[in-house]
RNA sequence: GCUCCCAUCGUCUAGAGGCCUAGGACGGAGCCCUCUCAAGGCUUAAACCGGGGUUCGAAUCCCCGUGGGAGCGCCA
């Protein structure tokens, strides 16, 4: 039987990272067999969902590469099927309405609470015959009384619960619309899934969906309820660590290889390989590998894994990056061969790719003004004489190469019996108005005869007025 | 309160009874390379939650604490 995984996340908040860790690991271990892939929006709560939600759901999944063999597939859409089956569980004994109101069960829960027992449905209307009039029923699931049910998960092993824990949950609200639990439990029978791979904090659940599914006749999919990720202090995930719209990361400039990367380190391993490609992922990840315990989120590890992935993607493809991240800093880059070139000497220079763009700006279009540090320190009389003589060096150059750009510089130095940084500074000052750059030769090449003249002449004029 | 889950450096992890003087990675510190910034290389500080057992031997198995988390909704 071929595998089938799902991820079914609920548009009633941005996907954030910890969704995207359960897609992954799903999608991983669906592509690691050669099975199916399934997304599901779980959009029941009308209340809450959203349409942006839904959209970050399907543009985060696309970004992220993580695509689905079937889906999406909403649940709104498939409420006559539920209706169908709550009434099959209702002729066939497998649930009850109950004409209890809120009222009546929050005194119940009231009273329980304050004899510190845990707040649960007493099965008040589980043989009543005849209805209330009056009050709107809610639809119950008759939960075995007696038993235990032994939920076999793959992460945490055999765990066991007694039936006496469970209560009579509702499945269908008094508006006849079905709840969570219910639908879950419908849907992961029909599309047939195989392995429930999903957040830990629906370990819980688990027994009385697999009552359920006994209560169909359905076969049991395997479980695997993976460790939730906290927040970098240790705390709940939340807006101020990294629960915003994955979305984020995109615009923030990481590359979705790194940010799966991360994610997929967060509670597994395979020995002490710390950069895995896509490829060596569908290869080489084990969701039965998967640790137990919750893990914090490390944005410091996330900043080195994208420079790592930035450094082995290939240059046409990190420039095709740069492009947006160019734009959102107002330049119209169109020049693709200058984008690559750009790409290349940069990739080792910045931790995500809008960092890189910042920092290669004066490739694209000449910089307003130097910086004034570098400028005060690098363009004075004394660097005059240095840049005229690189200027004249490069001027004469036949061909526009590093190599002779190197020549250039070095031959400047020696003739002036300067050392190199007496010379390379201030033409770094001149032609990226900075102190930082790549290598001087890599930087002139990639900037050409025409820009790199331009600015050393304004920079001579410059340091001769300073 | 009840039920369930979890517990190795600051963080992510290796470890499935002797290979552990507890390994790797991020981050930190130091050094090297060097025209700047990086990248890279080397070195270094840093952990088995506590207590009982089992065993010739426990980070690893069991129990009890402690601490953290989840669930107990006509939310998902």
């Amino acid at each position: 039987m071929p595998i089938r995984t799902r991820f079914a996340p609920s548009p009633t908040g941005l996907l954030h990272i910890g969704g995207v860790r359960t897609a992954l690991f799903s999608w991983l271990y669906a592509r690691r067999h050669g099975g199916v892939f399934i997304l599901r929006i779980e959009d029941t709560d009308r209340e809450r969902s959203t349409e942006a939600a839904t959209q970050v759901i399907l543009d985060g999944m696309q970004w992220l590469g993580l695509g689905h063999d079937e889906g999406p597939f909403y649940q709104t859409r498939r409420m006559d099927r539920y209706r169908e089956v709550l009434a099959q569980f209702i002729a066939a004994g497998h649930a009850y309405r109950c004409y209890c109101t809120r009222e009546e069960l929050e005194e119940m829960r009231n009273q329980q609470l304050a004899v510190k027992a845990k707040p649960r449905y007493d099965g008040t209307c589980r043989n009543r015959k005849e209805p209330r009039p009056g009050v709107d029923p809610v639809v119950r699931f008759k939960n075995p009384i007696d038993g235990a049910v032994v939920v076999a998960d793959v992460i945490h092993g055999n765990v066991v619960f007694d039936n006496a824990e469970l209560d009579d949950l509702i499945i269908a609200r008094s508006d006849g619309t079905p709840t969570y639990n219910f639908c879950v439990v419908v849907d992961d029978m029909d599309m047939k899934v195989t392995h429930v791979i999903r957040g830990d904090d629906h370990l819980n659940n688990t027994p009385r969906q697999m009552n359920m599914l006994r209560a169909l006749g359905a076969s049991m999919p395997v479980y695997a309820h993976v460790p939730m990720i906290l927040g970098a202090d240790g705390a709940k995930l939340s807006k101020r660590h990294g629960a915003v719209s994955v979305l984020q990361y995109r615009d923030d400039g990481y590359l979705p290889e790194a940010l799966l990367n991360y994610l997929v380190r967060l509670g597994w391993s395979h020995g002490d390989q710390e950069v895995f490609s896509m490829e060596e992922m569908q290869q080489l990840f084990d969701i039965g590998a998967v640790n137990k315990a919750a893990s914090a989120f490390n944005p410091d590890k996330l900043l080195w894994l994208n420079q790592q992935h930035i450094m082995r993607a290939p240059p046409e493809r990190i420039a095709e990056y740069l492009k947006p991240q160019l734009a959102a800093l107002g330049v119209a880059a169109t020049d693709d061969r200058l984008l690559v070139a750009v790409a290349k000497v940069m990739r080792e220079r910045g931790k995500t790719l809008r960092e890189m763009a910042e920092n290669s700006l004066y490739f694209f279009r000449d910089f307003a003004s130097y910086d004034e540090k570098s400028a005060k320190k690098n363009l004075t009389a004394e660097s005059v004489a240095p840049l005229r003589s690189v200027r004249d060096k490069l001027s004469a150059l036949d061909e526009w190469t590093a190599a002779g750009a190197h020549e250039a510089v070095t031959q400047a130095a020696t003739e002036l019996g300067l050392g190199m940084g007496k010379v390379a500074q201030p033409v770094r000052v001149a032609v990226a108005g900075t102190a930082v750059s790549p290598p001087i030769d890599v930087t002139l090449e990639t900037l050409g005869r025409a820009t790199t003249l331009r600015r050393l002449d304004d920079a001579l004029r410059y340091a001769a007025n300073s």
